[in-house]
This record gives structure tokens, sequence and C-alpha cells, in this order.
DNA sequence: TTGAAAGCGCTAACAA
DNA sequence: TTGTTAGCGCTTTCAA
């Protein structure tokens, strides 16, 4: 029942507990029949040596910490499947951590990461507008730090990111090509690296087809639970847009509900395409053109480089890794 | 940089280690003012306890690990929020693992976890038709498990699920009651209690309507990724049932890209209803009649009673804990 | 190739 | 109310 230590297991042996530790990280001296003697008793007797132990004594824990704004979202799920798989090819463990978009929730989740729990951070930030004094004292703390998605824009940082700003150009340009001019673009109500340079290539996209920017037509969506909805259907039955561009899976989702209950067509009286990873977006009614992120490849870039920067393996010579976004066109741009 | 430990923390205050470490677990047998004192000089420092030391001494570390078949599926992720939270009010730590639907990953995974790193864990089990010896090792090592969902069906283990067979036996009884005669049910391929128990609902409304089961009608999806599509495609094609019931989501989706190559109009040719917590079920194309499970609360409840019984706090009476599913009623069965 | 021993940073029993 | 101290289980230096 109680677990046995490395004591106890030297003592059935016979040998020192420095001889037994040893053959459990295949030190080269040893004898390789003493150490298969002593592995065979180990799992016969299912001996595991204590992690806590180990960690204090080499002051790693072999541990990451993964912070997320958000986790029903299928970027950051579909990141996170790609951040546990190399974590655990390269013998970590993940531990998560969910702000649900909240600054104050982030900061304190931040600060209570202690160094001796986890050898480095992968983060994904709730609102880059506020104080991000957090972000500093863990460097200070010593703990490497990774940015994905949602980046503190800090050269001093690793961040691991989409085109974002090309992705989002060329998602508008789609829709000037379509002979769209009145072109909303649906984002959040806060600083956002990645909101900022999406909305920059739209911006851009307006500027080289020579539409001027319309500031009526940037709806910036609260970040609060209920009055979202609300919010866009007035925005939408107030513009009328031709088209929408979205930087946010779940505002595609909420015009889609709008667009039902103010009985416009899609795409006849309104075309959208919209960041997202949603699985089921050739499915939607009607299928969901899409900008899609290489959410999984974005997650297990970040989480390698984090564990090389804990390892002190040659990391990257630049410090911002961007991975292209692809445009998948649907019937909710080209019906 | 380095972080200080609390010797110097009580050097600098001229009070010994015990002391100071009294002020960080609020002992009684301290004066407030020099727990402020001490307090103060902490956040000025920076000083944190170091996890590893206290976890090697109290014998617990705060940490519990969830282990699941997979992520990229809304009912996991939403249970997962659920234990998150849970976990995070009660100051535990949550390390996640996934088995991707591999029962040997599983038993990898299960059997790396050690006593000293984790203190419980909560565990949806990827099949249950293969040896679960890893399981009774858990409990062997001492550890507390409470599954979810696809649970181990054991009478010493707390398990949270939905009420399986009663929501399926609903939604079956609901195509019924359509006037549907040839319904099929997809299952997957594979041992799974929750499985089980849907299948078994699905049998008893048939029997309870006077209709002869018919096992071509079954159809239980092999879980490897390439052949899914290909199988079940074939099988609508073959077997051109009236009705679908779907004990899994992602089958569910798969049935609307089949009916869409098939040409067979839903609800019109086919109606589907499938377990599923996809938040884009009602604008699906055509909307989707769910199984809704309480996957938050599931989480959330699974979460707690894992917690209780590690702290040794009164549980449950019952080990079993049942959430009731609810039917969402849409186009894809009523249009 | 093996062993002795110090010490990682903390908690808790006990003494003062 | 505060302090002394042993020891949680391991790794690692150094000696044998």
């Amino acid at each position: 029942m109680d677990p046995i230590n490395i004591r106890q297991l030297a003592e059935k042996l016979n040998l020192s507990v420095s001889t037994v530790s040893k053959a459990f990280r295949n030190s080269y001296d040893i004898n390789p029949q003493t150490r298969e003697r002593i592995l065979a008793l180990a799992r016969e007797l299912n001996y595991q040596p204590n992690p806590a132990a180990a960690s204090l004594r080499t002051q790693q824990s072999k541990t990451l910490a993964v912070i997320l704004p958000a986790i029903d979202n299928t970027f950051f799920v579909q990141a996170l499947k790609g951040i546990e798989t190399v974590a655990r090819q390269r013998g970590y463990h993940v531990l998560i951590y969910v702000s649900y978009d909240d600054h104050d929730q982030e900061v304190a989740l931040t600060n209570s990461l202690q160094r001796g729990r986890i050898d480095g951070v992968l983060m994904s930030i709730a609102d880059a507008g506020k104080d991000l004094g957090h972000l500093s004292e863990l460097g200070a703390k010593g703990i490497p730090v990774v940015f994905f998605d949602r980046v503190y824009e800090h050269d001093d940082h690793f961040q691991v990111t989409t085109n974002d700003r090309e992705s989002a150009y060329s998602a508008t340009a789609h829709l000037l090509g379509l002979g769209c001019r009145r072109i909303a673009h649906l984002t959040l109500d806060r600083s956002l690296s990645i909101a900022d340079r999406r909305r920059q290539g739209y911006l851009d996209a307006l500027r080289d087809y020579g539409i001027a920017e319309d500031p009526d037509l940037v709806f910036a969506c609260p970040v609060d639970a209920e009055q979202k909805y609300e919010a866009l259907h007035a925005f939408l039955a107030r513009e009328r847009p031709e088209a929408v561009f979205s930087s946010f899976e779940n505002l595609a989702l909420l015009t889609y509900q709008a667009c039902a209950s103010l009985a416009l067509r899609i795409p006849q009286d309104l075309k959208i395409i919209s960041f997202s990873n949603l699985e089921a977006a050739p499915l939607l009614s009607p299928a969901l053109s899409t900008v899609h992120q290489r959410a999984y490849e974005i997650g297990s870039s970040a989480s390698g480089i984090l564990i090389d920067l804990i390892e002190q393996k040659p990391t990257p010579g630049f410090r911002k890794l961007s991975l292209p976004a692809t445009l998948e066109l649907r019937t909710s741009t080209i019906g």
C-alpha cells in the first residue's frame, strides 16, 4: 500500500542508495548486472522514485504550466493537444490553468506559479491592454515563458503566432474580390495582439482596394457574456454590411444566429468569413468560410521551444515564429 | 533572480524558520503582528514556499491528474472546465493527460503516475474491453480515483455519469414517436460503459414499441482514423435507415457528411439525433437534435468528490452519481 | 564500480 | 508565542 522508498529498496538488495539511484538515471558507472537486478526488484515491488524528492534535489519538476484565456474554443483545444503531445514525448507533465478571459484571474494565476512546481510557462494572454507586470515577475523568478497566439508584444520573449495580418488581409481581399464594399469587421473589445494585427490586415486590404475606412463598420464586441448577442444584433441591423470578416470564431456563430433573427440570408444578403478552427464549419448552414490556423503546430512548436529553453538547448535565433493560416472558402462567401 | 528560501527569510527577520513557516499556514500559535511582518517581507522579497519541499514533507502535492481519451470533443472540454474550476477553488492544480483513445497509452500513462506528484486521479477510460489491471494498480498505490463518463464498472469506485440508458431511451422513443421504424444506432467499436448503456436504452425503446431488434442496424464504428467515414458511408448506403440515433458526436458529424454525399436529405430522408454538446448544433444544416449532457457539472462534481476523498472529508454514501441529460430537439428530427 | 554523507527547503513535534 | 531539530526521499560529490 504505502509506497516504498529508495532506502528500503537498497536494503533489500544489499546495496547503497546511491547505487540504486544511479540505476534509475542510467549512469555509466554502474555494473549492468547490478542495474538489472535493481530494476527487476523495483518492478516487482512497484517502486517509483518520489518526484517531489527528486524535484527538491534537482530543482526541476519536469512540469510545464499552460495558461489559456479559454478552453471551450477549437483553437485552444487543438493547441493544447500539440502542447500535451510534445511535452509527453519529452518527459514533461502539463498543468492547465484557465483565466476565463479575465485579466485579474490571469494575474492571480501567474503570481501563484511557484518556482519548483513548474519549469516553464506557455501562455496566451487575456488582455494586453492591462498592466502586464505579472509577466515581468515571471521573468524575475527566472521562469522561462513562451507566448502563443495572444502574445505579449515584447522583444525579450519567444512567441509563436499565426500570420494574422496577412491572413486577415487575404480574407478581406477575398470579400473585396467578390465585389463587396461595405465590409464589417468583428473583433473583441480589448487590446489583444492578434486582434490588432487582424484588424490591420483588414484595413490594409480596404486601402489597397481604394475603399475608405469606415469606423462604424468595425464592431468591437464586449467580452462579458450576456450583452454580446444583443450588441452584435443591433450592429448588424444598424449597419447592414454586405459582408463580415470576423476575427473570432464565437462572433461568427453569433452572426449566424443574428442573421436568422434578422431574416438575412447568408451569403446572398450577408457574406461571412471568420477565423475559426471549427471542425463542423463545413456542416453549418451554410458552410462557413474560415481562416484556419495551424493550431496544433502552434502548440507543439511553442511547447518544443519552451522545453529547449528549460534544458538550455539551442533555441531558434529568431524569437518570433509565425505559422501561416489557410483560407477555407465555403458557401458563406462563395455560395 | 534565484528565489530565496525560508531560512534566508527567517534570518532577515530575526526569526526562526518554524515561526515563518507558521505564518504561511496561518497557524494559531503565532502573533498576528509577527505574521504581518513576515508576510510583508515575503511579498517584498517575492518569497514563495517551495512546493516540492512542502510536498516532500507533507506527502501531498495539491495536484490532480485528469486522464481523458480525447480533448477535441465538446463533452470533455466542458467537463475539464468544471474540473479546473473546482480544483482551483479548492487550491488544487490540474495535470492533464490524453490517451487518444488508445488503451496502451492509457496504461503507460496510468502507470507513470507517481505517488507524490499527484494526490488523486480523475479518469475517463479509453476501452473497458481490455485488461484494466492498471486501474487496480492505481488503487494499490493508494491513489484515490474518481471515474466520469466512460467509467470503470466496479462497485469500489466512485463514478459520475449521465443517465445514459434513460436518455438514449428518450432519444430513440422520440424517433419512434415520429413514426420511424428502421432506426439505426451508431456507436463505437469497443467496450465502453456509456456505449453499452446507450445501446441498451435504444434496445429497450425498440422493444417497448414492439419493434424487433435488427443487429444489422447497429453500426459499431472503428475508432481508427481513416476508415471511419468510408465504413459509415457504406453502412448508410446499404441499410438506408429512416432515422439514426448516434451515441457519439463525431459520428453524427460524419453522418451529415455522408448524407451530403449520398444525396440524402435530413430530416426528410433520414432523421438524426445524437449525443452531443456541440455549441454550434443549432447552426448546423439542418440544426442537429441532441442529447445534451451536463458536462460541466459532471466534471465539477467528479472533481469535488475526488478532493473530498483526498482530504478524507465525508463523501456521498452512494458511489454512483448520475446527472440527467436533456433532449434538445431541432430540425434534424422535427424538421 | 560501489558507498557514505551532505543537503535540497520545508513542516511539525517538541522544548523553551 | 517562538525556537530547535529531525527528517520527508532523493541526487551527487567524493572517497573507497
